[in-house]
DNA sequence: ACCTGAACACCGTTCAAGT
DNA sequence: ACCTGAACACCGTTCAAGT
């Protein structure tokens, strides 16, 4: 791919609210993005989601620059809840458990989107929004981290990052495994990753 | 993607040898995808292949009715060897070195070759060379594994579609976590799947 | 037999022209 | 200001026409 690439015209953050026809069209743009998702095409065709929102397709590139900057706003609310999920288990009770729980969690939610897969697999965001998530979700993990590395339920040398790398590499190995034995897959590296 | 499939006008199989100009052509053909590989370019559009090797898109199709078959035509060299070290893994002496060795030569082997990552992550085959070699790899991974279970090296539950999965997620893990750390996601999995 | 390459239906992205 | 959609440069794939 060498195309050209976009200018935005538009920042994509607005710290003033859209106006409410803007924001309508917005909204609708995104679920016409979300409902051929879960249609199973990965794709997000830009023309394709203009027309199913009823717009030009110039209105969904002034919305989001480029398809990379619309699957991390489809991917923004999953995002958050992940982190959430990581914020509290870096102050849960029990280390282990936590830990469980925020691999299961990341699981779930790349599953149920697709579009949180592609977004976390990528080093690049290209929303600052998103940056700031994986920013979120780093210093989270990294909190967890220390304190697993004190009850051994980690080995000192891996890093969030290394941890941030499973959790997608454990993604696509269910995938291709066909979707199954998550917690099998779930087991091998929580037994993997202790001291 | 909703194409009409391509009817193959060649069966992908052929029992006699081609004629010496056609599996010339076909020898530039493989060669110009493999330098575009190379190059970094992992779409490996047909009709570039099809100027960078001189021919017309029609003799690219002629010889690979697909990209997908293509891609298998270019992974099978590799996905042989690969198979060659699962095989020599099956009888090796120490079951847990063995099984270090083939996690390791499955992360390097897709390392140097995307397509061969592809295909691996791809369940269904569009050439039966492709099957045979996939059927190859589970029978020597089965043979492993029994043998590892038996010395503790595995744990009874896991199976040889698991550990097939896991080629590809460990693969998935290097590569979004920036291709460094082989030795610690290695030592991971293996830890993992320990009795 | 085997090959060519124009043609078709689709992409991502831009930008002049409208409101 | 914001939107539209024709236009451009690219895809994958086919198939009539050539040798």
């Amino acid at each position: 791919m060498d195309y050209p690439r976009a200018v935005p015209t538009v920042p994509p953050t607005n710290a003033e609210p859209l106006r409410a026809d803007s924001a309508r069209v917005r909204a609708r743009m995104l679920r016409a993005a979300r409902e051929r998702l879960a249609a199973g095409d990965l794709e997000l065709p830009m023309n394709a989601i203009a027309k199913a929102a009823g717009v030009g397709v110039g209105t969904v590139y002034r919305h989001f620059p480029s398809r990379q900057a619309l699957l991390e706003a489809l991917a923004a609310e999953r995002f958050a809840l992940l982190v959430d999920v990581a914020e509290r288990a870096a102050v849960g009770p029990d280390v282990a458990a936590e830990l469980a729980r925020l691999l299961r969690a990341a699981l779930e939610h790349q599953r149920a989107d697709p579009a949180l897969a592609a977004v976390l697999a990528e080093p690049d965001a290209a929303r600052p929004e998103t940056r700031e998530l994986g920013e979120a979700l780093t210093a989270a993990v990294e909190r967890l981290l220390e304190r697993a590395r004190a009850t051994g339920v980690i080995r000192p040398e891996i890093t969030a990052g290394n941890l941030q790398a499973l959790f997608c590499g454990l993604q696509h190995t269910v995938r291709v495994g066909g979707g199954t034995g998550t917690d099998r897959y779930i087991d091998i590296l929580l037994r993997g990753l202790r001291a």
